[in-house]
DNA sequence: TTTTTGATAATTTTGTTTAAATAGTCAGTT
DNA sequence: AACTGACTATTTAAACAAAATTATCAAAAA
């Protein structure tokens, strides 16, 4: 598959490493070249022998955090076997997958309206992994009997997604809800569970 | 209630009005306070002498929009009797209340974190009047014996429109969470209606 | 007294230039 | 093949002026 030698991938991914730290830490545009190299105690030029430019580093970064995240996702899902739990399970992961990256997808909000089509792509392989398991967990629990079989549960997982992602604190206060307090995350997460617990009901029969 | 006299009153309707139509046609920024004058043929400086700058004629106007959106919300839902009626209701009215006026929330998109605390309180309002409407409508369909009697309707309801606030356009783009491009909502609007379908499934028996 | 305006001040936005920082290249070394 | 120092090309930032726009106010009109 790669065609490099296993030295040039170990490189590689100390490259990624050290560009993760920084990005994660500094965010893309405050990162230089110079500095990731800096870290490795290598020249700049060489950052370019092994990519083309930044955001292609950038990009490769983006492709690994998104493999262990799916990766994580599916160990997790291999583990339930109810339905409810599987997407509490994907909610949590992907929370704590955005709040622990924060800073790196700063790259996101500044290029808002104008994202490389390869970030598209990473962006849709996530959701089409997270739509392939959450579908086999429906289809799971129709064959269990717990719920009436689904024409094309990909439609439902997708609308369950988002409704559960609207779900905010105590909605009075939407202005400072972005990013919810810790204190919060027990009624949001219980108000998850009861919209999950409604949603499936209404799934059944 | 009001301070000023009745022409004053009627003066002050129709800069509302004027301040609308531009608002509405180029968006609050490409919109200069001659310009909105000049649709009058009165100087600039009347509009300082009913309106203390231009942002608070801006929230005017959105107070006028909200308090119209509201009063129509209540008209159409005193003439429903169904649950999953109201609720279409509510779903279609925002959504033509949105589609109508996409082009005045550009105000919105642009401060997109930091919007003055009174656009909040007028937010809060509408949600306010939205929760106890359709709080009403939930007992009311408990009462025929439809649904089953729910301890905390509002709890309900406010669960429901977060779900709903959470639908987005085909989960590829989080990018543009804040505010949908005008051409996705259409598709908002038909996941809503599906959404609302199973939740009130989920609430029945 | 209330409503209205022209003239003007104050502020914000826009454009322009220049300097600095950073991305990216390449001939040549190890 | 892996790597670098020195170089060029682009991008960003700062500083400033010009233009556009918001906002004020003394005075006129109703």
């Amino acid at each position: 598959m790669s065609s490099g030698s296993d030295q040039q991938d170990i490189k590689r991914e100390k490259i990624l490493d050290a560009a993760y730290q920084r990005f994660l830490h500094y965010g893309y545009s405050k990162t230089t070249m110079n500095e990731i190299a800096g870290d490795l105690s290598l020249s700049k030029a060489l950052l370019y022998y092994y990519f083309p430019d930044k955001s292609q580093l950038y990009i490769a970064v983006m492709r690994k955090l998104a493999g262990e995240y799916v990766q994580d996702l599916q160990n997790r899902l291999d583990r339930l076997d109810d339905l409810k739990q599987a997407f509490a399970a994907q909610i949590d992961l992907k929370h704590n997958f955005i709040v622990k990256n924060y800073n790196f997808f700063d790259f996101f909000r500044v290029n808002e309206q104008n994202l490389p089509d390869t970030i598209w792509e990473i962006i849709t392989e996530i959701y089409q992994a997270e739509l392939v398991l959450l579908s086999a967990a429906i289809k799971a629990e129709a064959d269990k009997g717990a719920i009436k079989p689904i024409g094309n549960p990909e439609q439902i997982v997708d609308l369950l997604l988002d409704a559960l992602h609207g779900v905010r604190v105590s909605a009075v206060s939407f202005k400072k809800a972005m990013f919810p307090q810790k204190e919060h995350l027990d009624e949001i997460h219980a108000k998850r569970l009861l919209l999950l617990d409604i949603f499936i009901k209404g799934l059944t029969y």
